[in-house]
DNA sequence: TGTCAACTGTTGATATAACAAAATCCAAGG
DNA sequence: CCTTGGATTTTGTTATATCAACAGTTGACA
């Protein structure tokens, strides 16, 4: 039963699988806000035994995108609306500040691969086509984020990122799900770039992130009206 | 030799009391970079056995205080100068973004209570005392940060100040040792604040996290050098 | 019928054993 | 003196057993 090993090479452990799995998971909002991962679940369902399950989960409670409760339960956070609200104000700094660095620091090249998925969310979104609306818009925010050239950053941003991919889960759901309109903010982050204009840049995403950040809480205060009843 | 468990209350378990203890000595610079965490030995150091260590170990990744090598040895990072820069420049936008707020939202009382911080550094500058300093400092920093009422702000700038701690280890040992006079940043501060000026808050905030660096990228090149010798 | 205590199953915490990859060491050979 | 090859030790990985806390259930008794 005992699982070959492989060390030194990039070849990922079964720790490893489990950590990449959940957060791949997490990210596609398959997993509700709230949601309890219990050890010897997670551990049946990859087959594998407690250890390497406790790494990955106590990994991915470092990062805060789970938390251990005070019985030591672990699982996905229901964040408050004061925490979501405080979450897209930091990062409206964040991501602005790459933004305009990526204004500044991108290459043109980068500027025309990021155009590409502009396009791709503006077809999606007239297609109806969540899913690829979901995947175009990520790539676009990234993208534009890799631009800055600050792999530090890029890694605080996609904690922060992966930190509500769960209440995706909820807006996939919601009654009210708003299917966002972000084509204008992605369309004058597009033209800042080109234009090299970091200010411009910094604001259209800070827009961006405003505008959307409202359904999320809208879609929260749904879950917990739901759940009182 | 089995430890007695408490869930449920607030007390910690021997994972918590490990990865508590490696914060603090994290923080206080005990730890050298590039410094191995052996398993097995740290929980030798511990009496304890693997798990818990694992599980404070593998939390510490997550909060990229640790690094875990392609070998799977988990040792504190040492940064590149780039990685040094580029973190300098996240902490003036997320601490310069905190303090602005603290201008704003802190209350009278807070501001008293920093002034005694501020004068404590200024005093044990003049008194020679480096590691009065150090905690004055920090001191300092964090009441500033918290008066902006944002906790998670406050978690993840508390995240960047552990993860460049091992490297306060270099600056307590490098021969150039400058003891940073941060008085005039800190006092420039402190003035906004009771002017409540954000946007001189913010700057007095990033000038100290400014120069402040320099002293790291110094002592950092100094280690570099040394390890070739 | 309502209440409470004992029982039982669940779940996380800890210790430990077995194993494999790396690292280290040491002796033989060039 | 340096290299090289294998033996030995170190060290991370995984599985598993045991224990204590917790939750839910059942059943006895008032």
């Amino acid at each position: 039963m005992s699982e070959r090993v492989a060390r030194g090479t990039g070849e990922p452990h079964l720790a490893e699988k489990v950590y990449n799995k959940l957060c791949q998971d997490l990210q596609d909002g398959l997993y509700a806000p709230g949601a309890k991962l219990i050890l010897r679940d997670v551990a049946a369902e990859f087959g594998a035994s407690l250890t390497p399950v406790r790494d990955a989960l106590n990994r991915l409670v470092g990062e805060r995108v789970l938390e251990m409760g005070s019985n030591r339960t672990i699982s996905v956070p229901i964040p408050l609306a004061a925490e979501v609200r405080e979450i897209r104000r930091i990062r409206m700094e964040l991501e602005g500040f790459a933004a305009a660095e990526a204004a500044s620091k991108g290459s043109a090249g980068e500027f025309a691969d990021i155009r590409v998925d502009c396009d791709a969310y503006a077809h999606a979104r007239r297609a109806g086509d969540a899913r690829r609306m979901l995947e175009a818009n990520r790539d676009f925010h990234f993208k534009v984020y890799a631009a800055a050239r600050m792999p530090f950053l890029l890694e605080m941003i996609k904690g922060l990122w992966l930190r509500n991919g769960p209440l995706q889960y909820l807006l996939s759901r919601s009654a009210t799900a708003p299917l966002e309109r972000s084509d204008d903010h992605h369309g004058a982050v597009m033209r800042a770039l080109d234009e090299r204009d970091p200010e411009a840049a910094r604001q259209g995403i800070r827009n961006d992130i405003d505008y959307a950040t409202n359904d999320i809480i809208l879609a929260l205060a749904e879950l917990r009206e739901k759940s009182l009843a």
